[in-house]
DNA sequence: GTTAGTGCAAACCTTTTGCAGCTAT
DNA sequence: ATAGCTGCAAAAGGTTTGCACTAAC
């Protein structure tokens, strides 16, 4: 019920979103067993879950058709998706020169959004 | 002493090893206190805060000589920090897709290490 | 009867905030 | 006295854990 929950909230809900809906569904479902659910999910690899720089984490159903990383604007905290091809090349030259297997989806990129560069604010 | 703290410990210390450090110099030194210097040496853009995903920020003093980001291993935590420059390709796609301004300095790329990798648990 | 999963409540950890006091202007 | 920074303690927020209970094999 909690990865049918997470599809259905869709994005990428934060615990607490997933608590809300999933208890409308279950009454008397506590936080707790979310919390391990979810756990439970990502260990699974049925679920991704997703650092935002927020605080709380974010989670997403896996799904190959909509890999996509995020880019984080660090003054309004805007989130815009990125198709994961976009770092591809990155991920090839990160393979070879260190070895490390970059991971296809859901990374976050922080830096400044267009609309927050356009207010003029000097970087 | 804040910033001098940081810049002696090297590294990325998180804000608690800032504290337990500083502290050994001022006695008596408080754990808010370590947390409002840090905020705003980190709003005077004298250290850059980052966020490695565990929770707990890390802290460093900019240093325009050394700019890097981190791989973080989803497996084993550990932290290989590479060259910025390695980004430069992707900043300038972004920037030019997207309007949006890679950081430059201790971005958080996450994925699977070398040794982990070699250990040869299907990914 | 042993295992796995649950609710509940309390604990945990990092970070933030309210407040009184000190220092220097 | 006024503004700014401090210590202290307590709160806040998200997440985890201990424990007793239930349901399933």
């Amino acid at each position: 019920v909690i990865l049918e929950t997470v599809a259905h909230l869709g994005g990428h809900p934060t615990a607490h979103e997933v608590f809300q809906e999933a208890r409308a569904r279950l009454r008397g479902l506590n936080q707790a067993t979310v919390y391990r659910n979810l756990d439970a999910l990502h260990d699974a690899g049925l679920i991704d879950s997703i650092d935002p720089g927020t605080g709380q984490a974010g989670f997403a159903v896996r799904d190959a058709a909509h890999l996509h990383h995020h880019l984080v604007c660090s003054e309004c905290g805007g989130v815009t998706e990125v198709p994961a091809k976009v770092l591809d090349r990155l991920a090839a030259t990160l393979l070879q020169s260190h070895g490390f297997d970059l991971g296809t989806d859901h990374l976050t990129l922080v830096g400044r959004c267009r609309s927050c560069r356009s207010k003029g604010v000097p970087g």
